[in-house]
Parts: structure tokens; sequence; C-alpha cells
RNA sequence: GGCGAGAUAGCUCAGCUGGCUAGAGCGUUCGGUUCAUACCCGAAAGGUCGUGGGUUCGAUCCCCUCCCUCGCUACCA
């Protein structure tokens, strides 16, 4: 039997359309998936939106439309950007789905029924006119962040999760597993900030907004987002406080929550508690990712330099967009992305690197031997290194990807494809090719190069999902063996470029053009 | 303020528990080649490894001071 990888992201929030920073998670998730795969796992990737809370009946209320419609028109959004970018994801949860909200209600009544949930009054400082709850810090000048008014202390009837009598568990749980938190940097913040001063409770329940998941026993109250969100990740799979499914006993406990660096706390504290509390395993490992900057700056809209990722898709491409944030993104640091340097990446590495290799190849086996091609066995030293680096390949990729550097698996494979263009020059097919009697030896070379290509290509699935489906067509080939073979024949096709070269100047004038257009 | 991370070639970054002339990719300059998408290959230039101390036979890597950048510091998600 196959064994599972159940792989999620976060559900993304449908205030608006996600930027290229919120798109590099799917696409992160989904190589990750996608190799996986490969690898034989059977996998279970999910990902979603989080539709409710106070933001978006205000969204929708500015839109003239229900809150529902609001989130229907959103979640249609983001579930097309994540098709555009070719993420193979196998199901996308809404926290409106009637049987998440049904779930959610019982997990909310058992929580209550047996003490871990209990009915308090929040206290904090309050603005009016605006009707929200500030904490201190959120306080501009003390003032109401939104309104600049004056604010204060109010009390509010809510529900509050005992956060305190799990979180000695907790702590041993992080400090027996230590993946269970990465990078390790974000496991010191939570330990030192929240768990080693202690939990204060949680407020999972509000008053103060309708668009929300109501508490069944107490319907002035709706979910507050915690305990709606977070469970996202059992209830699409059939949780069930009365008893789970068999798909549910399958796939969970998940293996990997990929999630960005700013909801860390939700998922290493509240989230393992609220399963603790429910009596049920909790994932293995969260990864809060890094972001993706334009420039220096953060994206934002206010600034002025969002980019999304369908209008890269547009100007680009989807893989070299898809290559371009997979290979950037650092495994702590946050990454950046500016058109410049995403034309200098798709030139350098795939026009010239990968694209200029396939197509040399190829050209040189239709010029040589009318594209059939197979081994004759006529190696030379100058053969050693590539064969061996070849050999390593697919144990080198396996390792980085085992650790989440998805940009260093990749690097891996192109380190190869660079020393292929080597072994060209090294052994200058050109020149055998006007001695007869080096027909041999010719073949031989250019068998190496069409094999080690197969095995790059095939070792790109998970990143560059069409792109390597076309280079194994125009080799003619449909092996995706991850090792190198000695007797494949070669039957290949006519050569055709994989990704054009840009002229910078040219392409930033277009691209201005597509950005006035849309303004 | 507290906690944490980082500071290495023009740019983006590698450098495991201290040890050969500090590396890679991109960019720049020069040279080679022609199978190929003016591509590819080679070479060079370029770094007092943030500051000042200390430990050591020896420190980019350990300890301390200082400077700078960034993140977290609980109910927006």
């Amino acid at each position: 039997m196959k064994e599972k990888y159940y792989i999620s992201t976060a559900i993304a929030y449908t205030s608006g359309k996600p930027h290229i920073g919120n798109t590099y998670e799917i696409v992160l998730a989904d190589a990750i998936a996608r190799y996986k795969r490969i690898k034989g796992y059977d996998v279970y990737f999910q990902t979603g939106t989080d539709e409710h809370g106070e933001k978006i009946e205000i969204k929708a209320r500015e839109n003239n439309v229900s809150p529902q419609e609001y989130v229907d028109g959103v979640a249609a959004e983001i579930k097309a950007i994540w098709d555009i970018m070719n993420t193979s994801y196998d199901r996308f949860i809404r926290t409106t789905d009637k049987n998440h909200e049904k779930q959610v209600q019982k997990i909310f009544k058992k929580l209550y029924e047996q003490d871990d949930i209990y009915k308090g009054t929040y206290e904090g400082l309050y603005c009016t006119p605006c009707e929200s709850f500030f904490t201190e810090n959120q306080l501009v000048d003390g003032k109401c962040p939104d309104c600049g008014r004056a604010v204060k202390q109010a009390k509010e009837e809510a529900y509050f999760f005992r956060l305190s009598k799990y979180q000695d568990r907790l702590m041993e749980h992080i400090k027996l597993h230590p993946e269970f938190i990465r990078p390790e940097s974000r496991k010191k913040e939570m330990i030192n900030n929240f768990l080693k001063p202690g939990l204060q409770d949680l407020c999972v329940s509000r008053t103060s907004f309708t668009w929300g998941i109501p508490v069944d026993f107490d319907p002035k109250h709706v979910v507050y987002v915690w305990i709606d969100a977070l469970t996202n990740y059992i209830t699409n799979i059939g949780y069930d406080v009365d008893g789970s499914s068999l798909e549910y006993k399958k796939y969970w406990p998940a293996d990997l929550h990929l999630i960005g660096k700013d909801i860390i706390r939700f998922h290493t504290i509240y989230w393992p508690i609220i399963l603790m509390a429910l009596g049920e395993e909790l994932p293995k490992q969260v990864f809060g990712h890094p972001w993706m900057l334009f420039g220096s700056d953060k994206m934002s809209k206010s600034k002025g330099n969002v980019i999304y990722a369908d209008d890269l898709v547009k100007l680009f491409g989807v893989d070299a967009i898809r290559y371009y944030v997979l290979h950037e993104m650092p495994f702590a640091n946050d990454g950046n992305i500016t058109y410049d340097l995403v034309i200098e990446r798709i030139n350098s590495d795939l026009a010239n690197i990968l694209g200029n290799l396939v197509n040399r190849t190829i050209s040189m086996a239709q010029k040589y031997f009318e594209g059939r091609v197979r081994n004759t066995n006529v190696y030379t030293s100058l053969d050693k290194s590539l064969l061996l680096e070849v050999g390593e390949l697919a144990k080198k990729v396996d390792d980085k990807m085992d650790s989440l550097e998805v940009g260093a698996a990749i690097e891996e494979i192109f380190q190869v494809l660079r020393k292929s263009n080597k072994y060209i020059d090294e052994t200058m097919p050109w020149i055998l090719a006007k001695d007869e009697t080096e027909k041999g030896r010719l073949e031989t070379v250019i068998y190496n190069l069409l094999e080690t290509i197969r095995v790059c290509a095939t070792l790109l699935r998970p990143y560059l999902p069409d792109t390597a489906i076309k280079i194994l067509n125009q080799l003619g080939t449909n092996d995706e063996d991850m090792e190198f073979k000695q007797d494949l024949i070669y039957c290949v096709n006519d050569p055709e470029p994989l990704f054009q070269r840009i002229d910078k100047i040219k392409k930033m004038e277009e691209i201005n053009t597509f950005l006035s257009n849309k303004m």
C-alpha cells in the first residue's frame, strides 16, 4: 500500500484578490505535492478560502452585495489564479461549505461541553463609532487607528478557550518533535513570546458582527476565526465529532501545513491545542515560509506595487513564473521579485542554459543521425564527470526536497544542465562529425546528452510541468525513470525553442503599456 | 523595552561542530568555439568575510562591546 502524504496551504482570506506573494504558497505546495506523487506517495493536497469575518462583511457592504455574493466572487477569482498557476490541488475547501459549517458547530459544542470553552466577557479598548475593539499596541497615539477618536474600556460577552490548560503538553510536544515548527527561529519566537510567559485564554466567539458560523446553542454569537478557519484541515476530509470518515482516518494527521510566516502562531499554538482538546493527532510539521517582496518593499495596494500572478503569467508564461518564485525564494529569508529580475532569470536559466541545451542537442541528433540515436558505448574519459553527476542527481534532489529546500533542488538540476553544455564543448561533436571513423563515438556523445536531458526533464516535472512534457515530447520518449539508462533508443522530434529570449527594453515597454491599460 | 535572526564580491546568496591561496550564480571585461535561441565554453577584474576587543598555534566560523537591518512581542487575518 502506498504511503499517504497530506499537504495543505493556508486557506486564503477572501477580502480581495491575492497578489504574487500569496500565490507563492500554492506554487510551493504544488511543487512538493507533485514531487511526492512522483515518489509514489498517495498525496492529498488541500487548499481553499477563509470566508467569514467582519472585514468581509464590510467589504460586501461597500460593494453593495451580500457577504455570500462577495465571497463567491473572490473565491472564484482565487481558484482561477490557482488554476492559472497550474497547481494540482485535490480539493478546494471554502469555509462557507455547508458540511464545514455543521462540523464547526459540533466542534464548538463539544469543546464547550467538556469545559475547554467557557462563557466570559471580553474586555478591551473600544471605539464606539467604529464598533471595534483594539489592543493597546494597535492604537495610534492612544486613539482609534481607523477614525482617530478616543477609545474607552468596554466589555462584551464572549466565549473563551482555556489555552493554558494545554500549554505544558504543547511545550512538551514541541521539545519532543524538533521538526514540528520550521524554520527554527520561528519556534524560538513562539516559545519565548507565548509559551514561556503563559498563554492567555483565547476569545473564540463574537457578537459584534454576524457574518460567521452561528454558535448553535447561543445564536447571538458567531464562531470567531480560529475554530472556524483552522478546522478546515480536518472537516474537509471527513472529521466528525460523532465519528470520522475512513478518508479522515487515512490522511490525518497532515504531514505538512505550509503557511506564511505571519500566521505561525495560529498554526503552532492555537491549532495544536484545539486538536489536543478534540483528542486528535497533531500535524507533523508546520512550515512558515518567507515572503515575496517587490524590490525591497512589501507589496500593498496603497503603495501601488502589487504584482498579480495572472498578469505575470500573461507577460511571461506560467512555467517561467513558477520557476522564478520556486527558485528565487530563499528558505528562511524574504525573497524579492522585480520585472528586471524575472527577465534575467528567464534569459539566463530557462532560455540559455535549459532551452538552448535541448535545442542544440536535438538539432545535432537530427543533423547527424536523422533523429535516431542509440547507445553505441564508445566512451572516453571526457564522459566521466557528466555521467557521475547525472547518476547522483536524483538523490541530491531528493535530499533537498526532504528538507523543503525547493530552490536548492532546482539548482541541482541546473547544475547538471550547465555541465551538459560544457560537455558539448569538451567533446566537440561537430569535429567528430567530420570523421567517419568517429561515428560511433559521436553517437555515444549524443546519446549521453539525450539521456541526461531526459533525466533532468523528468526531475523538473514538479516545478515546470508543462516544459518537462514539452522536452520529453521533443526527445520522443515517455520514459520517466529518474535514473540514467544505457539502453534506450531515441527517435527525436524536431527541435522547437522552449523559452524565447526576452529583449529587456522592449519587454519593459510592453509591461508599461500593459499596466497602463489596466488602470 | 524583551526575545529572535542576519550583516561575506556590483547584485542574490553558499560556506557542517574554527585549519590549505574565502566560493557559486547573475552582471562586467577579455579570449575561444559554431551543433544551438548573438547561444555555449574559458579566463580576468572585484571581498581588510559590519566595528573594536578577546580566546587559540590558527577565526568569516567561538566569546564580549558597539553600530546597522529585519522578524516576533496574542484576538485584522
